[in-house]
DNA sequence: CCGGATCCACAGAGATACTG
DNA sequence: CAGTATCTCTGTGGATCCGG
């Protein structure tokens, strides 16, 4: 029994788009959901609508909507998430390091270098 | 662009029950397959074999066969493995960090402290 | 008995509309 | 613009079977 906090841990901002969209948070502060769209082109929507409701009721994640035509969304890091912020560090480190062994495996195109550091 | 080796990192321990399993072979060294079955009660042994597979082929995990009767087969973090050993310390920090808050959430029944060191 | 492989059932993820 | 609704399809869970 000693693990099973652990494992909730993990449910919090483990998934499978969870990471991706709380390193755009982090790098980029407020995003709109069309930004976070544009910034991950291979999720969808309901995808996108969903991990980040998730994210709200586990208060990682604010939703402050601007209600206003056309309608507006802004999403931030609350401060319990950016109790995150040495996990997320530690897995942009990692992929920073290890790029060339990822391309080895994946046969990459381009080497993008990725954030690590974290204004706002 | 600049995300896309990001992703890719992820998709070599995001899963289920990637994490877990990782933690458990982190702490522990070498584990059999059945050792690992009852450390991870509610994983069936098909996803466990999956994900372990998986594992290995992404080099993270290495699989030792001992041919004898009855079988014998242990399963140990690679050297290269180890190199997400900063993540998974930040994962385990975090969750050990914010016991208290998920215990709000979930209404735990049992504080189960979690493994920090990583002997072997 | 151990470490799987295989088959079936289902829930969640992906794709494509449609809406306030 | 920021989502829902709906349908499809992959991935997960469960049970059983198998070779050593």
């Amino acid at each position: 029994m000693t693990y099973c906090k652990f494992e909730s841990a993990l449910e919090i901002f483990v998934g499978k788009w969870k990471p991706v969209i709380l390193l755009r948070l982090f790098n980029n502060g407020a995003m709109r959901f069309s930004e976070l769209q544009r910034a991950i082109p291979e999720i969808t929507k309901k995808m996108l609508t969903q991990q980040l409701r998730e994210l709200e009721y586990h208060n990682i994640v604010h939703r402050e909507i601007y209600h206003q035509i056309p309608p507006k969304v802004e999403y931030s890091i609350t401060e319990y998430g950016r109790s995150l912020s040495g996990i997320m560090q530690a897995m942009n480190d990692w992929g920073v390091t290890h790029i060339e062994h990822l391309n080895q495996l994946y046969g990459a195109e381009r080497v993008g270098e990725l954030e690590t550091d974290q204004q706002n």
